[in-house]
RNA sequence: GCGGAAUUGGUGAAGUGGUUAACACGCCGGAUUGUGGCUCCGGUAUGCAUGGGUUCGAUCCCCAUAUUUCGCCCCA
């Protein structure tokens, strides 16, 4: 047998309506804060990833699909949205638009080589969001409430926002070097992986969870610090808009993110539950003042974060959600001989086309069994289709919750079933 | 990239080194000569992930591979 590649999945099924369900969400509550939807390449060109989410990344250094197609050209399918979208931005020149800033959704699928493991898949569907030419914590306030509203919306109350800011270019690489420094003391208490952080990207460590409760990690130097007046008041200023906008939040300095483009506000929101699976971030992004430049674009600030559809869906199970699907149709047309069966055809049509959620028999089962079908439709109502009723052009109706049937007309069926539904 | 667990039909699964692989659900048909949801009866695996090996013989033992799953790393 023909298997789905590793890290893969077929969306079918009930599954399927629940993913279309949170799509609904997100597409109407982008609508509503005037988000515009934008559609980027699977594919870009290396180079697009490679200069953006930086070399200390995993994501980039050994995750990504890279392949060089016929014409010799260096490919990679895109591992998270950002910089396609910034790409994007650029090379459309939305920068020159007469309404700014620009504020753009996606909704597509990333993938990652990874090893498969709960919430972690090699495709997957994230959707973001990104808000570019705005530099004002306004903004940050608004990208994070509507990340949060969504999570409301949908029903999701065992989650937390964490913010942090990584504080301006300036700040951090003060902040970085005295990390450095500080932690270079530490390094034969240090497990092995921090000791490779503290070379690739020291900020890194404040995220392990292998070292946290050592003194010497509590002790460590804190970003406020470090931080100049004008990153100190952007950040107190995005905390009281946060507080105007009643998001619950929390200061996490141990919040640093991967990608190396982010500066200034940084947040996830994590799910709390305890069963969840250790992959608990469901939402996560920042501000990238410098992505626009360093693509080739005019020094243009962005602010924007990512959601995995995925991690959603698992989170939605573990709050057991209860998620309004509609799994009944309104009529189900049953049928025995040829004659009858062109009448089926060509009423499941008429209806159809009349906004009916309709079924038929396509496999000349037995009466008996389409009235199983019927019932395992949950039909709200059967119509036999009978010949001698076909001769007064008239079918049987039945409504299978008061279990009545009567004769109608077949001109009659649209009025009557749209006064009876 | 590293480590642990799993892999029997449409589904949940039991089981044994040796003729026809239990049971349940589901599905199809019949009892009910054109009417469901209950009941009863009957039917329903090209054979136990794939490839090797051990053996007179393997679904059951060994090895490898694949996939699933959980964790590390990383990240949504």
């Amino acid at each position: 047998m023909i298997t789905k590649p590793k890290g893969t999945y077929d969306l079918l099924g009930k599954e399927a309506k629940k993913m279309q369900y949170i799509n609904d969400v997100l597409t109407a509550i982008c609508e509503k804060y005037n988000y515009e939807f934008i559609r980027t390449p699977v594919f870009e060109s290396s180079e697009v990833f490679h200069r953006s989410v930086g070399n200390t990344s995993d994501i980039v250094t050994k995750e990504t699909y890279d392949f060089k197609d016929r014409g010799d050209r260096d490919i990679t399918l895109r591992p998270e949205g950002t910089a396609g979208v910034v790409r994007s931005y650029i090379e459309n020149k939305l920068y020159g638009r007469d309404i700014q800033p620009v504020k753009l959704y996606y909704n597509e699928m990333m993938y990652r080589y990874e090893r498969p493991q709960a919430g972690r898949l090699r495709e997957f569907n994230q959707f973001g969001v990104e808000v570019l030419g705005c530099d004002d914590p306004f903004i940050d306030a608004e990208v994070i409430s509507l990340a949060y509203n969504i999570f409301k919306l949908l029903g999701l109350t065992n989650i937390r926002v964490n913010i942090n800011t990584l504080g301006d270019d300036e700040s951090r690489s003060d902040y970085k070097k005295a990390l450095v420094e500080y932690f270079s003391n530490y390094t034969n208490d240090m497990c092995e992986d921090c000791q490779n952080r503290l070379k690739k990207n020291p900020l890194r460590i404040l995220d392990c969870k292998v070292d946290a409760s050592k003194t010497w990690f509590k002790n460590a130097p804190k970003i406020d610090q470090y931080l100049n007046s004008d990153s100190a008041k952007r950040f107190s200023k995005l905390q009281e808009y946060l507080n105007l906008l009643d998001i619950e939040y929390v200061v996490n300095p141990s919040i640093v993110r991967g990608l190396d483009y982010y500066s200034h506000t940084v947040f996830e929101i994590e799910m709390l539950s305890k069963n969840f699976g250790s992959q608990n971030v469901l939402a996560a992004g920042g501000r990238y003042n410098n992505l626009v430049k360093m693509l080739g674009g005019p020094s243009t600030c962005g602010m924007g974060f990512a959601m995995g559809l995925e991690r959603i869906m698992l989170a939605l199970d573990e709050e057991e959600v209860k998620i309004p699907i509609n799994d009944s149709i309104d009529v189900y047309i049953g049928y025995v001989n040829e004659e009858e069966k062109e009448t089926a055809l060509y009423l499941s049509q008429e209806l159809r086309l009349n906004g009916f959620i309709c079924e038929t028999d396509y496999l000349n089962r037995s009466l008996k069994s389409q009235f199983k079908s019927a019932d395992r439709f949950k039909s709200k109502y059967t119509i036999i289709v009978n010949s001698n009723d076909i001769k007064n052009y008239e079918v049987t109706l039945k409504d299978n919750k008061l279990k009545e049937e009567e004769k109608v007309k077949i001109n009659d069926l649209v009025d009557y079933l749209d006064m009876h539904m």
